[in-house]
DNA sequence: GACAGCAACACAACCGTTTGCATTAATTGG
DNA sequence: CCAATTAATGCAAACGGTTGTGTTGCTGTC
């Protein structure tokens, strides 16, 4: 039923590789034939399959993502950002998720393999030798992750993670918690070094918590452990956890910042929408989703030649790695230790919701409620 | 690089039709040459290029998805739903995201008709006959709306908009607004629809109000209009309105629920974490998308015959539609009207925020923040 | 007037599969 | 022992494009 190039080749009066030339070098055609056959396309609702070329030309203009969790409101501003920046390249997107699983991540590379021109690997939680492997089989862009060789893009969470806990340092808090997110995950470990170095530097008390599941339910269930550990202050591998730790803390009266402070990082929508705002780490995923996009498309632009089967060497793509910067954003999850380290002691039903803001606190909170 | 066929026929000494047989009609092989051929096929790493396949069967093992916005959470579940059903069955999901834009929608069906089996067509805001011309060019399954002659996935809004809005009836509120959705939205003209029916048939006054974006901030947007219709209920076309306008409200000085009692649609996650938690009617996100791939994978089984361009009768889609079920839930954003119709007349800084809840309430909330 | 140069197009091989049909060898029935 | 059947495999034509290499006809030059 849909018209082939052979359709429009019949219908105006040519060979079907003036056809082809007509869409893909139109130069080479005389501009009234080129117009005829144009109007034969038009008329016939000629579109090129995608797939039939690809056989050829060895491009597919497909490219796989491959995510940890869709569910994950992380995620979406960067798929979202990486299909656009796709689109406009005339490149397709094959969305995966792999529910946080490893085994599924390497399945799902084998799988795209041979359908794409290059895969998005998004916070891999599998090996960097396995992934090293793999890339031999398919190019790869690592997102949220350092692989030696392979280009990749990351976000400074490191820096993050550190500007966090001079944050809670300067509110003077002495005792902290981490919640530390998946096995496997890179970035869970980035932000564990950074986070015990900077306290240590600080000359505060660290307690490191996990690994744990990335997710809310993840962060409510660490409340009873962070409640017990004693600390005045929390910085959570991500805003999801951050927030189901506020959610259980709120569970056992423990008020957040009163009580508690909590950092969260990644800065989803989700962290200006709850009560309190969330104080916590910017990441530039949109960015991070299209800079991947251009890494991998920048080295994918030269046509593969004819029958040759490329060899091991020469097209040893340039392994840029990009670092994006982060950015502490202060909102009203985060207020100033009291002298022995807490608020308030976890007073349930207190009349007067307002824990004052010290002279430390960089915007003006008033805890609780607040329109701003 | 990459093993084909051929070299997997040359390594283990049969034809390359004996190869793919080996694949695709294992019973139609000797048991001997099957084994051989499988062992080098594995040794030579070989997966058969679905693209090549694609060109002689007829099916690409691929689907479209298309969204109108990745970033509203509603869509997440829905897509990661349809991902997981369509891997189950061999198939890779394409997934799209047009910014709500109906033109996007267009020229995305169209780049994506070649190149898949079938385009799930999510939320779609163009027009219905451009949905039917568009689905001769391509199997189409539209969710979230109700096109004559094509298969669909509803979700029943119209009973939960006339759940919630009975619900507040039976708080005793009488004067209602209602945020529409996005222009060109099937489901906000369900809502509205059936909103204005069961206000009436209760006595109620309704006000709609929009069509309004149906994001966090078109809700905040709408905040001073609700003040200023003076009523004390808002049902909204879906949970990121309701908690934009929450916001917004609460930068006025209006509290949720004391104040005004406002009611959602979708259940995302987000709303079981914000202050107050949102009431809500669920609708069963993941369960469409499963269901839409099963629509649309269902008829799509036979396989093309060789030369035969289909005609244009006889696979002509049974076009079943179903429609699922949603379900009102009753949280914290929702209280009893008081006799004045208002609860409380806008106090900014009240020292007190509860607002006890009336016997008409389901739940034994205490307003603002509770744990629960 | 012969020939180079060029523009415009046609020809045909090829990409990696699938699949109807032909071929061969082994098995069975009469 | 021969014909008919069956099992296993080879052969080659597609699928819908791209692209290197002819082929043709025209222009301009000496």
């Amino acid at each position: 039923m849909p018209a082939t190039i052979r359709d429009v080749a019949r219908a105006s009066g040519v060979h079907i590789s003036t056809v082809s030339r007509t869409f893909s070098a139109p130069h080479l055609v005389n501009p009234e034939t080129r117009v005829r056959v144009l109007a034969c396309a038009e008329e016939l609702g000629y579109r090129p399959n995608r797939a039939a070329r690809a056989l050829i030309t060895g491009r597919t203009h497909n490219i796989g993502l491959i995510i940890a969790d869709i569910a994950n409101p992380f995620f979406p501003p960067l798929i979202k950002a990486a299909e656009s920046q796709a689109r406009h390249r005339d490149y397709h997107v094959f969305v995966a998720d792999t529910n946080e699983d490893p085994v599924a991540e390497e399945e799902l590379v084998h799988a795209l393999a041979k359908q794409v021109d290059g895969v998005l690997l998004c916070s891999p939680r599998m090996s960097n030798s396995l992934i090293e492997q793999l890339s031999r089989e398919v190019p790869l862009v690592v997102i949220n992750r350092q692989v030696a060789g392979l280009p990749c893009v990351m976000m400074d969470v490191g820096q993050g993670a550190r500007a966090a806990i001079e944050h809670l340092l300067a509110l003077g808090h002495r005792k902290l918690a981490l919640l530390s997110g998946p096995r496997g995950s890179w970035t869970s470990r980035e932000i564990r070094r950074s986070a015990v170095a900077a306290a240590r530097s600080g000359g505060a008390e660290l307690t490191v918590l996990g690994p744990n599941p990335p997710t809310e339910t993840g962060g409510a269930g660490l409340a009873d452990q962070v409640r017990r550990s004693g600390v005045s202050a929390v910085l959570a591998y991500n805003d999801l956890m951050a927030i189901g730790l506020i959610d259980g803390l709120d569970a056992y009266g423990i008020r957040v910042p009163q009580d508690v402070s909590v950092v969260g990082i990644d800065d989803i929508a989700l962290s200006r929408l709850t009560r309190p705002k969330l104080t916590t780490v910017a990441t530039p995923t949109s960015a991070a989703g299209r800079t991947a996009v251009d890494m991998l498309l920048q080295h994918d632009a030269g046509v593969r030649p004819r029958g040759v089967r490329s060899g091991t060497s020469d097209d040893r793509r340039t392994t840029a790695q990009v670092m994006l910067q982060t950015e502490l954003v202060i909102r009203d999850s985060t207020a100033p230790a009291t002298p022995d380290g807490r608020c308030r002691s976890g007073a349930v039903a207190d009349p007067d919701p307002h824990c004052p803001a010290g002279p430390g606190h960089p915007v003006a909170t008033t805890g609780g409620v607040v329109a701003s």
